[in-house]
DNA sequence: AGCTCTATGTATAATTC
DNA sequence: TGAATTATACATAGAGC
């Protein structure tokens, strides 16, 4: 049959929910991929997924699977630089980011971007306060994810003058 | 007359273009709040307008407006609490968590939501290693808001720990 | 479980106001 | 400009593999 009309409320069907889920969600990630191409502007979509999967994001699956085979077939040493200290390494991030790069760089809008992020995460800290006990775990992983982030970027500089002083030249 | 069949490419035309945004938008976050209301999962769209407008975000405008109007009547000390040390204060963001609180809060995705988010941030650095030169500023800046981001916490913890002291039986 | 296949609900391009 | 209108393209609920 075809389709009937949909009552806006949490399907509470397991397997159908998760069929709509699959649908819906490329769906929306295709507007957001035409809205992208149409228009001009960087968009993004962050699906969290209640439980285990990762959350999905991205305007366009095949524009970062595209930059992905990019990033895979640089030099292997470049590409180690890459995952220096990267843990839990998520090509689909790194992808992403070489998106923008090849598009241009626009660096205002990379600048609204990291601004917006770190307001979610300053925000996010803020607002612990509210809820002390509940979120005290957030708010000390959060604090200890910062260091450890501070700590790979001393990493990547100290790497960096590293590579100059051996070199006579400078680098481009 | 109705539609025609859309070509997938940059629309060149301004008025046009402008157009198209406003309802692709509007659909787009329309589609994301549906997703997230069939499918109880938290969903996020973020779109980057070119030049000077703030990104627009959000599944659900209407939510965020709930949100913010309680935000706004909680008592004045509270709501100078979170401002603290907010140089560019952004009620979105803070409604956009206050949100999540009120939803029940997820400790394991809110967990997720930080790790994505941290994972651009570090991403973003490392990809800047390619393109050295040009990605020296953003580079700087991110070091910058991060040294940023750690200070404020740390006031933050501080001012804590002094009411703690003040006060004779631990809160909550 | 996930794919394909329609019928039908929705989104939206073009046009008017 | 931006809000309404209308004709059509597109998305997708439900059913069958």
């Amino acid at each position: 049959m075809g389709r009937r009309k949909v009552r806006l409320e949490l399907i509470t069907n397991d397997s159908v929910r998760k069929t709509t889920f699959r649908k819906r969600k490329g769906g929306l990630l295709k507007k957001a991929s035409e809205l992208k191409t149409l228009c001009g502007v960087d968009t993004c979509a962050i699906i969290y997924t209640a439980n285990d999967a990762e959350p999905h994001v991205w305007p366009s699956p095949e524009d970062a699977q595209r930059v992905l085979e990019r990033f895979q077939s640089l030099p292997s040493k470049k590409q180690g630089k890459h995952m220096l200290n990267h843990e839990d390494y998520r090509p689909k991030d790194v992808s992403m980011l070489e998106l923008k790069l090849e598009n241009g760089i626009k660096r205002n809008q990379d600048l609204e971007m990291e601004l917006l992020l770190l307001d979610h995460l300053s925000g996010k800290n803020v607002v612990d306060l509210i809820k002390d006990d509940e979120m005290k775990m957030l708010y000390q992983s959060v604090d200890d994810k910062i260091r450890d982030l501070t700590l790979q970027m001393a990493n990547l500089k100290a790497s960096e003058v590293e590579e100059d002083a051996h070199s006579t030249a400078p680098a481009n």
